[in-house]
Parts: structure tokens; sequence; C-alpha cells
DNA sequence: AGCACGCCGACT
DNA sequence: GTCGGCGTGCTC
């Protein structure tokens, strides 16, 4: 064929799915959309290339996007178009994650190329893969007769001919250094090579003898299996208490994946913490998967990006980020637990990972499984209603029964004076030592105390750039804002009044909780679990490591100890202060308590011995200490729909927060009154606001909401476009937009 | 997101 | 007189 002319006459026959001059390619930056380029002559693009162009004079990457259906209001004369500069080498933009794309900046107001950064995961995953330099044998040709060292000799023994080794294992295969490994070359035994692409993933063995299952289990597996099989969109909502196999029942769906030679993607709400969920796919599996979080070196987050691409990850488990890598063939999506609110990513792009994976899913013809304990109202609405199909483990696998749930009312027998462990609880406590079975402090708050008050003037220590007050960490001698990153020294008189050693610590957070124990029990081996004692998965796995062979007798623990471990010889939990999120006008917070407590308890009496929980709270007669006792959450989380339901509140309407913030508090007020007087109405839509948002100064920032509260079946998306078109907003403030919040902070 | 362009304080 | 502070605004 010839080149040049030639070749563009061949382009213009093509079909035309989009102008064979001109593309739209998508940055990732949050500009409104995509910009037009300029397609030069001899090189050839596809929808979904990483492409190379300029921007402003910069170098960037971005995305071929499909030729949008209205063109733009002014488009860009196409001598000022700029020309790709190059197409990567890298596997295309699946359509599916493209689409996937599109549809998560229209749901979520986000600029498309915000969340195309998001799936980008860095640019360096863009370039080649980098090759490891390695040695191999030298084969015939060097007719020179080094001398044959036992050392040299070791090391040959371990090559084959034909293969190419790393340095390092090589080297300590064979007991030798790499001094001798160097020699060894200078000499012409073995000559440098480059190792073929490294495939640090593993396959995972669908096959690999793993757990038996029992019969409900079985079945519930089954209907996954048979789910993944179809390569049909479907959502199962998967339940079951806490020690009843759910884990063990959705592996058996990724095997299947794994068997239609599809990627499986499993979403765990906090993936630092996953040490014991890792041991159960390796039992099950035989081999690690990969891993995708925050905390994944650079390095490593290159190759897993782009062996997932490639394919070469067929399972990658992941924090919710992991949802926007570019598996190629995608069967199943796991959310494990689901009802948690650490889906929920609340800045930049808005979003709830366990709503968008579903969508996801969709896009991918693949399956999703919803998994929890105690699922969310939405979810189990969503199974009601017939959207998901529903499947439950009803018994704790091995025949263990479930904890026996009791209040003990604070009001009746409260602590000593400045102390927070009732005395039925020191005694549940001291019994359980005695008999050499591990017990549990769950307290749902970091730090010393909550609150430092001067008890001569009342003067309390807040946060200079936040609604909050300042907790005291008494071992790190600091009192820290738990909201933004300001910490000070406790001062020794009050700032107020200047009264020296006026300062008391009011309220427990787990130190102080820390500090009963050991005046209580200064026999017993206790271990503080909480996120700032515990710095990163490894230090989390440590700990956990720890109870599992009895090293530590008493754990006292923040929200962190209900992520799922396994704790076999702990027998009591008790929960020092259940009323704790009870507080707060917060749609959610009766359901969120009940399952964070349900989960706590669900740690308690998993093995032969059975175990015991209580509860100290001011309100043992609250629904949510009644739900916990009974055990019955069906019937609680029927009580909250009923609730729900004739004010149209999620699941059963909508609802879409902004927030209003600015550092200048008048023009936040400004504002957020400009946006309440231009409010939407209509039939089924209704806006509540402005009002102070419960954190009203936010790292300096005074922040105003509104509420947009729609019936079901309206769409809050053109609502909400339409309204922040017709507000002019400052530059100095910005409006964040939440749809479907979680949080009413 | 960068990186320019733009108007007001302390230096050779 | 300039060097430079980072506040606004644009990038196909």
């Amino acid at each position: 064929m010839q080149a040049g002319s030639g070749k563009r006459r061949d382009m213009k026959d093509t079909p035309p799915v989009f102008s064979a001059q001109r593309v739209k390619v998508l940055l990732p930056l949050p500009l409104s959309g995509a910009y037009d380029y300029r397609v030069p002559a001899e090189i050839d693009i596809h929808p979904g290339d990483f492409v190379t162009a300029s921007l402003n004079h910069r170098p960037m990457i971005g995305v071929v996007w499909d030729a949008g259906e209205g063109s733009e209001a002014q488009p860009v004369a196409d001598h000022r178009l700029k020309p790709i500069t190059g197409v990567l080498p890298a596997p295309p933009m699946t359509p599916s994650l493209r689409r996937f794309i599109d549809w998560v900046a229209a749901y979520t107001l986000s600029p498309p190329g915000a969340v195309l950064r998001m799936a980008m995961g860095s640019t360096a995953a863009l370039e080649p893969p980098t090759q490891q330099a390695g040695w191999t044998l030298a084969g015939p040709g060097s007719n020179r007769q080094p001398r044959m060292t036992p050392e040299r000799q070791r090391v040959l023994a371990q090559m084959q001919p034909g293969r190419v080794y790393a340095g390092a294992p090589l080297a300590e295969a064979a007991g030798v250094s790499l001094g001798v490994l160097r020699g060894m070359a200078d000499n012409g035994l073995i000559r440098p090579a480059l190792l073929p692409h490294a495939s640090r993933f593993n396959r995972p063995d669908p096959e690999h003898p793993g757990p038996k299952l029992g019969g409900a289990q079985a079945e519930a597996a089954a209907r996954l299996v048979a789910k993944v099989a179809a390569r049909q969109f479907a959502v199962t909502l998967l339940t079951g208490v806490t020690g009843s196999g759910k884990t063990e029942v959705y592996l058996d769906a990724v095997a299947e994946a794994l068997r239609q030679g599809r990627q499986a993607l499993v979403l765990l709400p906090e993936i630092a913490l996953s040490a014991q969920w890792l041991e159960r796919f390796k039992a099950r599996f035989g081999v690690a998967p990969a891993l995708w979080h925050s905390e994944v070196t650079p390095r490593t987050r290159r190759d897993t990006w782009r062996a997932v691409a490639e394919g070469e990850a067929p399972v990658v488990v992941g924090a919710r980020s992991a949802l926007f890598l570019p598996f190629p063939d995608l069967g199943l999506i796991i959310v494990d637990e689901e009802h948690e609110t650490a889906f929920k990513q609340e800045d930049g792009v808005v979003y709830n990972a366990r709503d968008m994976a579903v969508v996801r899913a969709r896009m991918a013809s693949a399956s999703c499984v919803l998994v929890s304990a105690t699922p969310s109202l939405e979810s189990l609405t969503n199974a009601e209603t017939g959207r998901y199909e529903a499947l439950d483990l009803p018994e704790r696998h091995g025949g263990a029964s479930l904890p026996a749930v009791e209040t003990i009312d604070l009001r009746r027998t409260p602590p000593e004076r400045g102390r927070f462990l009732s005395p039925p609880l020191i005694e549940a406590v001291t019994a359980t030592l005695e008999r050499g079975e591990q017990a549990m402090l769950f307290l749902n708050r970091r730090g010393y105390a909550p609150l430092t008050l001067c008890r001569h003037c009342g003067h309390r220590m807040r946060c200079p750039n936040c609604t909050a007050w300042l907790v005291e960490h008494r071992a790190r001698r600091q009192l820290q804002c738990h909201h933004c990153g300001h910490a000070e020294a406790p001062p020794a008189e009050c700032p107020e009044c200047g009264t020296a050693n006026s300062l008391v610590a009011v309220g427990p957070g787990v130190e102080r909780v820390l500090e009963e124990a050991a005046a209580h029990w200064p026999e017993a081996r206790r271990l503080v679990m909480a996120s700032d004692t515990l710095p990163g998965p490894a230090a989390a796995g440590m700990a956990a490591q720890q109870i599992q062979d009895r090293e530590v007798d008493l754990i006292i623990g923040t929200q962190i100890v209900a992520k799922g471990w396994h704790f076999p010889h702990l027998t009591l939990v008790g929960v020092v202060d259940a009323d704790l999120g009870l507080a707060g006008g917060d749609l959610r917070a009766a359901e969120r308590t009940v399952q964070l407590l349900h989960q706590v308890a669900g740690r308690a009496g998993r093995a032969e011995a059975p175990g015991r929980v209580l509860l100290q709270s001011f309100s043992p007669e609250h629904p949510v200490m009644g739900a916990l006792i009974s055990g019955d959450l069906d019937a609680f989380m029927a009580e909250e729909a009923a609730i729900r339901r004739p004010g149209h509140w999620p699941p059963f309407g909508r609802l879409a927060a902004l927030i209003v913030s600015s550092e200048d508090e008048r023009e936040a007020d400004r504002t957020a009154r400009d946006l309440g007087l231009a409010a939407p109405g209509g039939e089924g839509v209704q806006v509540l606001g402005p009002a102070p948002a419960p954190l009203a100064l936010l790292r300096g920032r005074h922040r105003r909401r509104l509420l947009l509260k729609t019936r079901r079946e309206v769409a809050v998306q053109p609502i909400l476009r339409e309204w922040l078109a017709r507000v002019p907003v400052p530059n100095s403030v910005r409006v964040q937009v939440d749809v479907d919040p979680v949080s009413f902070l």
C-alpha cells in the first residue's frame, strides 16, 4: 500500500465513528468535558486509546473518548487544534469502563476528567513495563576454560539453558554472593539478559482444595456460581450472621469467575485491616490476590494497574478506588461489609463504591454480590422489591451459637465517680479473666478524653479551625482535633481565666478505659486497638495474631475491632457506651449503631465457648438495645423502614446535599441564602435549609448545608444542574454536591 | 491540575 | 526603579 495521502484516503473511507481528523480526548483533569484534538495522518487512532497531546504547552496523557452526541457550543476552529502526539503502548480503555466513567460523572455531577483521573491510577502505569536485568547460561560459543570452583558449580546446577534468572534469588539458592555471578559473567560462564515480563501476580487456582462447605453454604454457593456462569448482570444480597461462612461462599463465586476466564474484584471497606481475610483467600486458592489501596507503593501500583489491564491479575482485592481499575473482562464484583460507610468517598468525586459497583457490574455484564451480616436498609429494600436476589445463611458454621446480649442500666448501677466501667461489667470481666478466657472492652472513641474543661471558669478547649472539642491524647501529651490536623500541648493553666491546674478531662476515650482496666486487672495483659495505635496493615495483623495466640487477655478497642476479625478465645464483649452513636439528628444514627454494635458483639464466642455481650446504656429501653438483645435485626430494620417510608426518606426517596463553604463566613452565608431563594420546587421536590452544617467550621472553612429531597421516581441530577446554573457562586466559595449523602456532617 | 498573567511590598 | 508574593483564569 502507498503511504502518506493514500493512508489518509483509507481513513476517510472507514465508517465515520468520529471524524478522521478530529477526536475527542478526555484528560485526567477537572475540565468541563473532553477536548478536541487533530489526528495526524500517520497516527492510527481508536476509541479508548491512551494518547499523548499537549495542553497549554504541557504534555498530557488522555483517553480517546467517543464522539459526543451534541457538539460543543463553540467548537475550536480546525486550525487551532493541537495534534495528538502519540499513542501509548497500553491496552485501550474498554467501552465498558468509558461508559462507567461517564455514568459516574453524570450521577455525581463531577467533571468526567476528575473521574478519569481515578481510573488512570498513575500516569506512570502507562509507560511500557520496566524490565529487570538477570542472568542466563552463556551456552556454547565461549571456548575459554574458566576455573570451576564449587561456588560456580552450585550456580550452574541451579540454571537451565534458555531460562533467565534474577540475580538475588539465584545467588541465594546457590549459597553464593552476587560477586560470584559477576565473576562468572566476566569469565563467560553466564551472561546478562533481561528477565521475561515478570508476572508477580500468581493465578489463583479455582480447583485448589479449599474448606468444605456445609449444607446452607453449599446451596448459597451454588446459586452464586450459577449467576457467574450465566455471564449476565445480576445483583445478589448475601446475608448471614457473623461466622456463618459468607466469605467461603463468595470465594466459590470467585472460583467460577476464574473458570469462566473472567476477572473478579473484591471490595473491602478497609483493606488495611484485612490480614486475616488474606489468609482465608490463600487457604482457598493457594496464592495471594493482587492488592489495591492507597498504601500500595507507586511501583507496585503501576505493576498492578498494568497487570489488571492485561488480564494478568485475575483477582483484585481492594478499597473503593479499585472499582476504577481497567479490567478487560470483569465477571464478578463482591462488596463485602456492604453496609459500611467507608465505601463512601467524601472528597473530590463524591461517590458510594457500593452503589457504583452495581453500575460497573451492569456495564460489564457481570455478577455483583453485596455481603453483610448487617445489611443496609437500602440493600434490604432492593432485595424486598426483587431488584436483588436475597441469599441468607441462617446459622453459625460449625454449630457455634450467637452470643447472649444483655444491657447494663447505668442509671441503676452507675460506675464510681470519674470511672466508666459499672460494677456488673467489672465483675463479668473479672470472671472471664479468671476462667482464662479473653475479654474485650469496646468504646468508639480514640484518645483519653473527648473534652477538656476548666473547672474554675467552665472554658472548654476547642479547635481553632473546626467546630469541635480538642481530644486529649495523654500518652502523647497532646490535645488533638480529630477533624483537621491541629494538635497542641495541654496548657498548664486555663487559657481563659489563667487558673493553674484547673483543666480536667471529661468523658472517656479508649486510653482512659485502659487506665481504669489497669487499676482493676493489673495482672491482665492488655492491648489497645485503635487506628492511631495500629499504624498500618502490618501492625493490625500482628495485633490480631497476638490475640489469636492468647498473648493478650484484655482487648480495648475502637471500631476497628468490629471489622471481621476472628478471635476464637474471646468470650466477653463489654460495650462501654452503647448510646454513643445515637446522639445527633442523623437519619441513619440508629441503623448505624445497630450495625456497629452487632458487629462488635459478633466477635464474642465464635468457637466452642459461648459468648456474652454487655451493653452499658442510659436508655436500655431504646429500640436499638432491644434489637441487639433479641438479635432480631430484621424486625428492627422493618421498623426503620416504617419510620422512613411516609416522609420519603431514603431509600424511599432521594437526597442530595449541597455543602456551601468559604473561609469568609459572610460569603458562605450569602451564597447559601441565594441558593435557598433559587431552590427548585414542584411535585415531590423539596429543599431543606440552608442551615449551618453540623461541623459549621471545618479546617477553617465556614459551612452551610442545603438538602434536596425528592420522591424516588424523580431524578435529582437535572434538578441540581439547573439549580446550580441559576445561582452565581463567587470564587471564594465552594459548593460541593453530595448525591445520596450517608453522613450528615 | 499546572502555569501563566496580573497587580502591590522590600530590596540591589 | 525591579524581584516576587500567590489570587484569578485558561487550557482543544
